[in-house]
DNA sequence: AGTCCACAGGAAGGGCAGGCGA
DNA sequence: TCGCCTGCCCTTCCTGTGGACT
């Protein structure tokens, strides 16, 4: 694009008129004033929830349900609404709100007592402090608090698959050397099946009350979308049936608010780089095109070096056979690893590299037994070619970049 | 009925980077 | 600076296993 084209192409933006009136309406993020399909679950979490404003320590709560099910929304809002109350009557009560995923952040036992201790004043490093030492540290901090202390751990099961309950066994316990202060846990999982994973004793503490979320239905869903529409386009933005479109492709996908709402932000961002001012349905089959796309690359881009080459390896392969063995993998993984100069990991680790890239959903790996030939993962690619080929190029240019 | 393949996947631990406290 | 800590990536060693073959 030639520097006048640009001008131009600016100028032509700022007085294009916006389909968007508030795009944040359909962003995670925002907080409706009035929240859908969901009355039950907000009245049973306020009910627990309710004795802390006595001084009284709630009951531990558990609130189940997959991925956009409004959980996250709902305990947001309960936060903010008790800690208006608490405040305007004076009363001693702190939230805490953590989402032990993000990576970084919260996602080991030392970041999330760092992470807890940091949001009770105390100061404490991100590193360089042993596990019992940080423990002690926001001990004292919950110590100085007085009243009542709610946290709430979002997302909590990635926490507990990946190191273990007895972080929360301790966090159960810690009322016992409490005086002043009182404790109670608001557990958040996507995983309805995750205190398989808890101990028992862990289990029976933690969920002395449970909220389930079912996933919506398509009908709720458009009437979600419906309300956040009228906030976030200008009038006559949607043509009829893009608000189904996207409702019955989240619903399919465990009906998935979030999924719902990106969809409709995306294919609003596509109708207007096509320059139009109408969002059509094309313009929605192209924004889950390029959400699914977008979700993968970052993904992969995020991988370790090696887990990229065992992916490129894997595209490579796939592209004449539909379905491939670790072992076959492993034997051209070597090779490509010899011609970009790079000294190989062991197959346990590849292994393991092939059950990652499965969990992410990358690629789709069957544990399946051949008989007297072994057993084996049987590893399939179900990627559009564009996304193939964006992915094949990351790892090209990565390789290239990192030689010379 | 027993064997045996080709791995899966758990456990333990090494080595390194980043960071703290003395 | 040194000793120590955690997190991360990785290796080594190991046991487990579904089902075709003998």
């Amino acid at each position: 694009m030639s520097q006048s084209n640009l001008k131009s192409m600016f100028s032509n933006y700022v007085d294009k008129e916006s389909v968007f009136k508030n795009k944040d309406a359909l962003t995670t993020n925002y907080k409706p004033d009035n929240i859908l399909h969901r009355e039950q679950q907000i009245n049973d979490l306020g009910s627990i929830l309710a004795p802390s404003l006595k001084g009284n320590d709630p009951s531990n709560v558990f609130l189940y349900g997959s991925v956009g099910t409004g959980k996250t929304l709902i305990v947001k809002h309960v936060k903010g609404e008790l800690k208006t109350v608490a405040k305007d009557k004076d009363i001693d009560l702190n939230v805490l709100y953590i989402n032990c995923k993000m990576k970084k952040v919260a996602d080991t036992e030392y970041r999330l007592l760092a992470k807890l201790a940091r949001q009770l004043g105390e100061d404490v490093p991100s590193t360089g402090l042993p596990t019992d030492e940080i423990y002690n540290r926001f001990f004292e901090a919950l110590k100085e608090q007085k009243g009542v202390v709610i946290i709430a751990l979002d997302e909590i099961d990635a926490l507990v698959k990946k190191v273990g309950d007895e972080f929360l066994y301790n966090l159960t316990r810690i009322n016992d050397d409490l005086d002043e202060t009182k404790v109670s846990i608001l557990g958040i999982s996507n995983d309805l099946n995750f205190t398989e994973y808890m101990d028992s004793r862990v289990k029976s503490s933690l969920s002395e009350e449970e909220i389930i979320f079912p996933p919506y239905n398509a009908i709720e869903l458009r009437e979600i979308l419906k309300e956040r529409t009228d906030k976030a386009f200008v009038d006559d933005a949607l043509k009829d049936g893009v608000i189904s479109k996207c409702s019955a492709l989240a619903a399919q996908e465990h009906g998935d608010a979030r999924r719902a709402l990106d969809l409709l932000r995306v294919a609003g961002e596509l109708a207007e780089r096509s320059e139009t001012d109408l969002i059509e349905k094309e313009h929605v089959d192209r924004a889950q095109d390029k959400i699914e796309r977008d979700r993968v690359v970052e993904t992969v881009r995020s991988q370790p070096k090696h887990s990229k080459l065992v992916l490129y390896t894997i595209l490579d392969m796939t592209e004449d056979e539909d379905k491939i063995a670790t072992g076959d993998v492993y034997s051209e993984y070597k090779d490509l690893c010899t011609e970009v100069d790079v000294s190989e990991l062991t197959q346990r680790r590849v292994s393991g590299l092939i059950s990652e890239l499965d969990m992410l959903g990358v690629i789709n790996a069957k544990v399946i037994s051949k008989g007297r030939y072994g057993r084996t993962r049987q590893i399939s690619v179900d990627l559009s070619e564009s996304i193939r080929g964006q992915l094949e190029k990351m790892v090209e240019d990565n390789f290239y970049l990192e030689d010379e």
